[in-house]
DNA sequence: ATTTCGAATTAGAATAATTCCAAATTTCAG
DNA sequence: CTGAAATTTGGAATTATTCTAATTCGAAAT
């Protein structure tokens, strides 16, 4: 089976025709295809430049089409830092972004062994989680 | 010393003329006003439309200028939660927000005693965090 | 292969939050 | 008081995103 978070040289004509109940056409599979080549972030007008290499007719619309079905599909992750334009992520592991300030770069973070944000936080009784953000900014130390 | 995070009746007109470096003006008392006053997350247009009551020819440009201002002086913070329009709280201290999904309503949340988010983060050596945003979203429970 | 019909795509208009701008007003320093 | 600087104002501009309506596509049935 093809590894769809794991794959450099994907090819979007690889892709199955169904993932997680979402129909892939063809600018789907090229958008999900540009995301998880360089898993950098982009927005929405970044996915769009890049999809035009290989399919100059599609438009700005059908990128935000496509996103928000895999985003509502949990193919991609939608990312929002501050008021700035939402970005697209291909990783579904838990994890947080850090913004460096100094190259805008944003880095996933992912939490240390078996913590879990629930047991640090003081929630009322009944609480339920359904979604969880966290985003930091600075200076991203060297790795 | 006005407490000016914690006083139900506050009057615009008895805030001090400096408040951390920046200068009070009539408008911007009454926008830190409303904001202190119900502590509900207002929006920029919130705000707007509650400070029109005693200021009738206050304008939403101002508003913004005023909010611009008193975040960069760190006297209220924003709240940004997805892509909604930001949102400005009085509570400075150490804290998150929970949305809860079905009344909509925004709850400030804190740690547990003695955590910081540095502890349970896996980050490379060197890093410096100069902001944090911790959001949740989901069932609030009664407290 | 052709027809059919719902879904997807498209271009462009519309929307909404926020920022910008230039003029008018207020405030501060001298 | 007087001029300079900061603030306020209304309206225009911007920008990301959503909406709309027409067209095209694609899978299934004929």
């Amino acid at each position: 089976m093809i590894s769809l978070t794991n794959n450099k040289d994907l090819k979007p004509e690889d892709f199955p025709s169904d993932i997680k109940g979402l129909r892939m056409t063809k600018q789907r599979r090229e958008v999900l295809a540009v995301i998880l080549r360089d898993r950098d972030h982009p927005t929405a007008n970044d996915v769009f430049l890049r999809a035009q290499d290989r399919m100059p007719t599609i438009s700005l619309a059908t990128v935000y089409n496509c996103l928000e079905a895999l985003v509502n599909h949990t193919i991609v992750r939608q990312v929002n830092l501050d008021r700035e334009s939402s970005r697209y992520c291909p990783n579904l592991n838990d994890h947080c972004h850090f913004q460096d300030e100094a190259s805008g770069k944003i880095h996933d973070v992912v939490f240390k062994e078996g913590i879990k944000l629930e047991d640090i936080l003081d929630l009322p009784k009944g609480t339920e989680i359904s979604h969880l953000d966290i985003s930091l900014k600075g200076n991203f130390g060297n790795k």
